[in-house]
DNA sequence: CAGTATCCCTTTCGATACTG
DNA sequence: CAGTATCGAAAGGGATACTG
């Protein structure tokens, strides 16, 4: 069995293509792996740009996915936490070969990182030294 | 440190979801990297449904991206032919936790493979075994 | 605070016909 | 065969104002 020829099929790509082309599926996903528990607004101001509608509509969809999970709680003012399912955890953990990839191919990037902590831009560097 | 606060940092995720999120790309990667070289036309067959324009755009920006070669031949009638570039096989490799976990969770899509060959049926269906 | 409702612009992509 | 040109429909998503 050739090494290089391990053949996948991409059928259950077509599926999954349709949630993380969402322009932010991905950066929510990843961002609550990163925090744990987050609030709406938590998660607005971690993912720069997005709009309370999409986050709104993204949300329900990563929900109805059954990829994350929200609790709300009776107060005044409301307080809801989003966090990912064990299911959301292991696609995080699926994407990992894939942020590294693309860290490998432009470690540029990682300087432009500035709404990250200096501890996981550190780690970076420190993964991306283990790998070259 | 925690074992399940693998931090990652999102912004190499923005760059790369420009790339995915368009349609057809991770199939064109996945499709080139089953078969190796694949002419237009095979590709077109092969991601059925895709249009020659969507189809000839792609292959165009994967080829910016450096991802995908393409060669063509001074014959009548012509021949064009597509294959991976080494990054190209990278970035399919980094997919296949993606696949295996989309496989994972919905393993009646393997019933719905018809375009794809017994022997990628048979090699997922191993495949999950490992897995499970 | 946690969303929803509107408006509108942009991009994406399918269908189809055509060309070197 | 390997694309390109054109058209149009549809979806994605941003800005903003508003509501329970």
């Amino acid at each position: 069995m050739p090494k290089n020829n391990h053949q996948t099929c991409l059928c259950p790509l077509k599926g999954i293509i349709d949630l993380i082309s969402k322009k932010w599926a991905l950066l929510i996903i990843n961002t609550l792996g990163n925090s744990g528990k987050l609030r709406f607004n938590q998660i607005m101001h971690a993912l720069d740009g997005i709009s309370p509608k999409t986050l709104s509509e993204t949300l329900k969809e990563l929900q109805a996915e059954g990829l994350v999970a929200r609790e709300s709680f009776a107060e005044i003012p409301p307080r809801v936490e989003y966090c990912l399912t064990n299911d959301g955890v292991d696609l995080r953990k699926s994407i990992i070969p894939l942020l590294e990839w693309t860290a490998k191919r432009s470690s540029v990037d990682q300087k432009r990182c500035e709404s990250c902590p200096p501890s996981i831009r550190a780690r970076n560097q420190a993964n991306l030294g283990e790998k070259n």
